[in-house]
DNA sequence: CTGTTAGCGCTTTCAG
DNA sequence: CTGAAAGCGCTAACAG
């Protein structure tokens, strides 16, 4: 991409620093050290200042202030696709908090690509971010992380970070780990689950705690019950049509997000199963669907909008954190945040098969 | 926000153009000549250059060029919430296309107040966004989008422009007019309207396009069955509620997003009427909830990814055309994008009363 | 306490 | 065709 000058429609002249010291009689550097507060400044000149910058309408030009202490005031965040509601919700919460600690916002889909992703940080890196914020993305790699923080602030969301490393992640062992639980309790022994890529961290603490849950109550794993790919609804439809065509078939489904959910949903329809008579479903994270869903789908919920400031709230301290302290790493490391299970009516005891 | 350097980790030196002449052997502005190509450089030079910089990975700082150029290589898009899952997908769209031109994309949620739009824009522009993507926003101003415009190429998202703004627009006016035609074909004539804030441009259409359809078949309009405002789903609920059990009750509805389209569906709940035996309804904006309901709920579909796409080339060739062109607003202008009513299972003719 | 000065890395005249 | 030099607006170091 080339760079020149704007085909110039007519930009009104900058008010520049020059002109606010000019104004209020002081040198440049007196008022820069008044405007930032960063040096001593007699109280008249201060006021001078001040008042000048305000009857000019100054207003700093961040890029120059980038050009000479390499900040930036921006913060880049990474996800696989910001489509995705869930993601675009948290990214709202992120945005919020920023705002108002000055910081602007840029994103980039990664399409899940590793690629891409290290395409992306470049990107943002040279655009001297001062801070990153980074969904999950194929092949978690922690030291590819750690490689990054070592320059520049990293939070990781959902994503396994490095030891230290800071990063915000959902609890989904135990979430599901309460939902296989509870369809246990209810009588089930066979569960499906239906999930994403187990290269990524919430897959793989699904598995996990789906797997838990089980062998807690010495039941044998079927792995021919756990479905871990992308979540492609038309795959979830044959599978979950597969599924419960077979002798042995599930009872019960646990399935991530709306368009697994939508493509087992659509299985049922065609097999002529009722939900929850011959077979009970729990949404993995909430959404309209299963709210609204007749009958309303039991789902498994989280505060996106508490990731999304967590997240935020991590990197800023992160920022804001001179490695002044002696204890380094203190601001860092990981917070969990806790989902829970919203009983709704698509949930009962198995049939008697 | 104070800016100070950051915390120093170890920052690997970086690669300047200065580092790339001097491997080349010439001067700092042959090189910056050979790699923009931007003026007569020798071959010899030129592949000098070009040898060095690759072997130095040098990459430009796309802040010093920004200050020396007046541009960023960022672009601006403000919306009133990402989280709004139709925004999210246009947006990853805009992301996509602007990426391969090698911008960046800075967002920002305006929450539908028109201060916050003022103070994002100003933030954005001070940070030398190249463009400005604005959705919609309260009290639409034509004329504070013109002068904007002034100032720094702007295309709008459904929102009004002034005349030879640039605009991506949906046709709501005729998806409105069609739903209301479909629902008038099938007998009904009282059709009630659930949209968003007709301050807004959508709203405005869709309010039209309604009435146009009414009106076309000599039907009086019956302003009581027009609810115009944000979409709040308890509201809906209960004005859907309200209505429901009027003596006069509509047996349609036409509702916008999936939050009125739930506040409407708990309401039908309530009431214990059946869809499509009792009410009709059309959704305005697919999505899961209407694809996957049970019934299918109809809905009112628009290419959202083509609303993004659009909006992106079109803004990409406001940057870019110079104003070279004798004819100044010759790229500008706006595209309309046509709606489809996708036919499900939500819809039949209304019940004798 | 204050003014002056030196750049940050780059593009772009302007002389050679 | 090329090199030298100016300077975008700002902050930080240094001398007064």
């Amino acid at each position: 991409m080339s760079r020149t000058r704007p085909p110039s429609t007519e930009t009104p002249p900058r008010v520049t620093i020059r002109d606010v010291a000019r104004a209020a009689g002081v040198s440049l550097g007196t008022a820069s050290r008044a405007l930032n507060r960063s040096g001593p400044v007699s109280e008249a000149a201060l006021q001078a200042v001040e008042r000048a910058a305000k009857t000019l309408a100054y207003a700093p030009d961040p890029i120059a202030q980038s050009m000479r202490t390499g900040t930036s005031g921006v913060v880049g965040v990474l996800v696989s696709e910001l489509s995705n509601p869930l993601y675009a919700r948290i990214i709202t919460a992120i945005e919020k908090r920023l705002q108002r600690e000055g910081y602007a916002m840029v994103v980039g889909n990664t399409h899940n690509s590793k690629a891409q992703e290290e395409l992306m940080v470049d990107l943002f890196r040279r655009r001297r971010v001062d801070g990153l914020i980074l969904g999950p993305c194929e092949a978690e790699r922690p030291d590819y992380l750690a490689q990054i923080a070592r320059e520049v602030p990293v939070v990781a969301m959902d994503r396994d970070v490095g030891a230290g490393g800071a990063g915000v992640h959902v609890d989904h062992f135990h979430g599901s780990y309460d939902a296989t639980r509870y369809l246990l309790d209810l009588g089930h022994t066979r569960i499906a689950l239906m999930t994403s890529d187990s290269a990524l961290r919430p897959g793989r603490e699904r598995i996990g705690g789906y797997r838990a849950a089980l062998e807690e109550r010495g039941l044998a794993v079927d792995t021919g019950l756990i479905r871990a790919s992308r979540s492609a609804m038309d795959l979830s439809f044959s599978d979950a049509l597969a599924m419960l065509s077979a002798k042995d078939r599930p009872t019960a489904f646990i399935c991530l997000g709306t368009r697994i959910l939508s493509g087992v949903l659509q299985a049922m329809k065609q097999t002529d199963y009722r939900v929850p008579r011959d077979v009970s479903l729990i949404c993995v994270g909430d959404g309209d669907l299963p709210q609204l869903y007749s009958p309303a789908i039991t789902a498994l919920s989280w505060d996106l909008e508490a990731v999304g400031t967590a997240t935020a709230e991590m990197l800023l301290q992160a920022i804001g954190g001179t490695s002044a302290q002696p204890d380094a790493e203190a601001g860092a490391g990981a917070i969990r945040l806790s989902t829970q299970v919203v009983l709704r009516e698509s949930c009962a005891s198995p049939p008697a098969l």
